[in-house]
RNA sequence: GCUCACGUAGCUCAGUCGGUAGAGCGUAUCCUUGGUAAGGAUAAGGUCACCGGUUCAAUCCCGGUCGUGAGCUCCA
């Protein structure tokens, strides 16, 4: 019996039934030799891998997802395997690949400390260097139990008791280590060229507080020691942006013990933020929007009525005014439910934009908290679109339309989700299918990539994320564009349409920025401090070089500040060299050095941030190109 | 909230096997007038996070509190 088998390129061969993958493997590698698995229509598999029937076989290398997992998992192995030999008393519980890397959950009988990683490190290196086979052992579940109740792995157990009645229950063993495990995996442990153990911390079993604590061991591993050294690099350089370390080093913002979660903004965050909200006030009434406030804090009855008080307690601060309780908002909706609400409707006025740039107050657990990332109190750059159901398209691919445009100004890359109805969801099905096509319809016809997250959305209704990109290619969530069929029940909002009876409304909820805080942050980092000349805290330092040039510079900066820029002159006893270190410390983009030539020629010396010395020019000069560089918010 | 680690000058960190502490940067003053990333000298600056305990003696050891950091979905 001979069998078809297809590759990747579309080349066809026969072969005898049984032909492992790793025959084929075998000629491939010839070709190339960074292959380490394969993809049997489309499947992970061992490169061992009888094939029985026709197949489509894709042999992939380290730089495919799947060929990365399984690399990676391998090396979770290898981890496992080392801690073994130097910890035999130890449980294993799981251990994934994971992005950029892999780890394990081990329960040790004492614990150990991040000064133990080297040396489990150095028994890992030791299993590659063995080079020992990865083997697959297919057993009955039987068996399983008593293998792994013999060698006391109580945790490996619990998972066999889980798995269900249908499956293959596989080990994949190296020399005298065994786990419990689907697979694939590499041929062999010396295929694993670089590795490093990254952290220590802890994690609950299964990842619920009710279970026991185990030590989880981070770790990453790359085909060459080049790879892991850009890797290590890249998260040094994440370091080096850290908005914790620059919003200090910057005056941007302080973190004080007195307000955990509660950050200080300083004068130069804040005018970072102005400049952050002045953009968003002229683009968002360009766009259509009015512009509310509503309350910090409100009575009971409306937390009640907007289902918070039941639903949200547990993240919400409270307060006493006159015997009657009150809460600190945590959302801004209801307010914008009370204003809406404030007068009637008639079709006639909607759609209508109520935008807010508002404060919410959020009690999130202690251990989230991490700079202005994850806060207790932050600003959300609201808005609440009130309109007619055939308006949601339109509505829709307005804000779309916004918040492209804000992000491009950034310079960031994003990727859209769009979120379905979930089980529990509030409201009815037509209504959801209906928004659901519809939000989905105004993505398409702009040609926009999406990934869909089945049954993800919210219980009130589904909704359209944006994922922004920074520099280093992490992703963070931003703006959200979420439809409520809740909030206009709960509210009893109506209109008057053109019969003359009431209806109601829906209500699009979005964030462009999201929250200011997060998105300070994320700018700190994402420019490295470095921020673009619209929004730089000081865009230019005047550095005279000696003392017989202080007045001219002194003039150079009065004349910029009537001009409306941020400048600063530098008319300390210092040289020029110390000056303009520090000015570029700083990350000022501007340095203007004036010394004896530049007063006689009535010029200035300009010097980039990163272009460095441009020469000299006239200061009329100068201030067209930086105008032209604020207005276009250059980035 | 939970686990582990950490908390010493404004910042980054050293140190004391228990006898109340030190560097660099920064700051102040003086000298230096210097042309594109750090000129020199001197000085000031600390309840060693907070509260208890052990001890003749605690910044150090023990307990607690607060704060900070890494994690706590990624399913054998």
């Amino acid at each position: 019996m001979t069998i078809k088998v297809k590759f990747e390129n579309g080349r066809e061969a026969e072969y005898p039934q049984g032909t492992t993958c790793m025959d084929l493997y075998r000629e491939k590698v010839a070709e190339n030799r960074d292959l380490i698995a394969v993809l049997v229509d489309g499947r992970e598999c061992d490169l061992t891998h009888p094939l029985s029937e026709n197949s489509e076989v894709v042999f992939i290398d380290f730089n495919s997802p799947e060929g990365a997992d399984i690399y990676r998992h391998s090396a979770s192995h290898v981890l496992a395997h080392a801690v073994k030999r130097l910890y035999p008393n130890a449980k294993l519980g799981i251990g994934p690949a994971i992005e950029n890397g892999f780890y394990y959950d081990i329960d040790f009988k004492e614990p150990i400390s991040a000064d133990d990683l080297p040396e489990i490190e150095k028994e890992m290196k030791k299993i590659i260097k063995e080079r020992k086979p990865i083997i697959r052992r297919e057993m009955s579940r039987a068996e399983a139990e008593k293998l792994f109740s013999d060698m006391n792995e109580t945790y490996k157990l619990e998972l066999i008791a889980d798995l269900p009645d249908d499956v293959v229950i596989s080990c994949y063993e190296q020399d005298d280590f065994i786990d419990l495990c689907a697979g694939p995996h590499l041929s062999h442990t010396g295929l694993i060229k670089a590795i490093k153990l990254t952290g220590l911390a802890g994690a609950y079993w299964r990842g619920s507080e009710k279970n026991p604590m185990l030590q989880r061991i981070y770790g990453t591993a790359f085909p060459s020691k080049e790879m892991l050294q850009d890797h290590l690099q890249m998260i040094e350089e994440a370091k080096k942006r850290d908005h914790r370390k620059l919003g200090r080093e910057l005056e941007l913002f302080s973190l004080h013990e007195e307000g955990p979660g509660f950050p200080f903004l300083h004068n130069n965050g804040m005018i970072v933020w102005q400049e952050l909200t002045d953009f968003w006030r002229v683009e968002h009434r360009r766009a259509g929007y009015e512009e509310i406030k509503t309350p910090l804090i409100l009575n009971r009855s409306l937390w009640e009525q907007s289902g918070h008080w039941d639903h949200y307690q547990d993240n919400m601060y409270f307060t006493k005014i006159d015997e009657q309780d009150f809460a600190v908002k945590p959302m801004n909706c209801p307010g914008a439910m009370l204003v809406y609400r404030s007068r009637m409707h008639s079709y006639r006025d909607l759609p209508r934009r109520i935008a807010e740039i508002g404060v919410v107050h959020r009690h999130e657990l202690s251990g989230t908290l991490h700079g202005l990332m994850r806060v207790r109190s932050f600003t959300q750059d609201d808005a609440h679109i009130f309109m007619l159901p055939d308006q949601i398209e339109d509505e829709v691919a307005g804000i779309i339309d916004l918040m492209d445009l804000f992000y491009s100004v950034f310079g960031f890359e994003y990727r859209i989700e769009l979120s379905t109805r979930p089980e529990k969801a509030m409201g009815a099905v037509e209504l959801w299918d209906k928004a659901e096509s519809l939000l989905e319809k105004v993505l398409v016809d702009r040609g926009i990539e999406f990934k869909v997250n089945e049954g993800d959305g919210a219980f009130y209704g589904p909704k359209i994320d944006f994922h922004l990109q920074d520099c280093l290619g992490r992703s963070w969530q931003c703006g959200t564009i979420q439809l409520d069929f809740q909030m206009p029940e709960k509210f009893d909002l109506t209109y008057i349409g053109e019969d003359g009876a009431k209806h109601r409304p829906v209500v699009i909820h979005r964030v462009v920025y999201g929250s200011m805080e997060r998105l300070m942050a994320l700018l700190i980092e994402h420019y490295g401090g470095a921020f673009p000349v619209w929004l730089a805290p000081v865009q230019v330092a005047v550095i005279p070089v000696t003392g017989r040039s202080h007045e001219y510079a002194a003039n150079i900066c009065e004349e910029l500040k009537n001009e409306g820029f941020r400048v600063d002159v530098d008319l300390r006893n210092e040289k020029v060299g110390y000056k303009i270190r520090e000015a570029q410390v700083k990350k000022v983009p501007y340095m203007l050095i004036v010394g004896d030539r530049e007063v006689e020629n009535n010029l200035v010396a300009v010097r980039h941030r990163q272009d460095g010395d441009l020469g000299a020019e006239t200061l009329t000069d100068f201030v067209v190109k930086l105008k032209k560089e604020v207005d276009q918010k250059i980035i």
